[in-house]
DNA sequence: TTATTTTCTCTACTATGTAGAAATCGTGGC
DNA sequence: GCCACGATTTCTACATAGTAGAGAAAATAA
């Protein structure tokens, strides 16, 4: 990337899930927030591997919460966004957005 | 990906370039296209290298054009968006917008 | 102490992203 | 014609991100 600076595509909606989540954000609930609002079948590696290379990229970082009594209540790691990492998010909406600029979606079948 | 079918951060801003600039969507064209909207320097070998993968998948089509009458004027190959393409621009662009609902951006430093 | 639940860890592999030099194919000048 | 030069494309190699799924841990319940 641009002197490694961009954010990966899943990279961009892990750090939105971890967002949107605030207190809640571990692993498996990660994986759910974006399996339902994308609609795409997302398996929990995928969630792990992006949550352990965003923690050593220093974008977020992990908090080791005490365990909840429920059944299976396993303490869980849970991740919230470093300054460095709501400066990456806000850089790539506005890249993004950037490039969306005057187009109208959803885009017509036909459109060309 | 999920089934193979998302696509990846910089195929997805290649292909919003090939939309932008309908029939003037070639190479070095693209390469401006992004550059100049996002603000980070992308080299020639990255577009040629995405635009022949999302030709690969089917999602835009090659022209070989006509030379221009002007120094330098080689043939161009110009590109632009299949059916699959279309949607698959749409898929992606709601799947981030999803992620972002209620979100407001910019984000402030200490969002946390 | 064994079953069951939830969450997390690990490993291997595939796909995307990145870089830059080199090859092509045109023009223009001599 | 031959050579310089400009715009564009091609090629090759490597780094980073995405994906998958089995299995280990840590907790409760019976």
């Amino acid at each position: 990337m641009a002197k490694g600076e961009s954010l990966g595509e899943f990279e961009y909606l892990v750090l939105l899930a971890v967002l949107r989540l605030s207190d809640d954000a571990y692993g498996m609930r990660v994986r759910r927030e974006i399996a339902e609002r994308t609609q795409r079948d997302v398996t929990i590696g995928a969630v792990y591997a992006t949550l352990d290379r965003l923690t050593a990229k220093g974008l977020i970082n992990a908090e080791l919460s005490d365990p909840t009594p429920e059944r299976g209540g396993r303490a869980k790691r849970s991740f919230h966004l470093t300054g460095a990492g709501i400066q990456a998010v806000n850089r790539s909406r506005r890249e993004l957005e950037s490039m969306l600029e005057g187009l109208a979606f959803p885009l017509p079948r036909g459109s060309r």
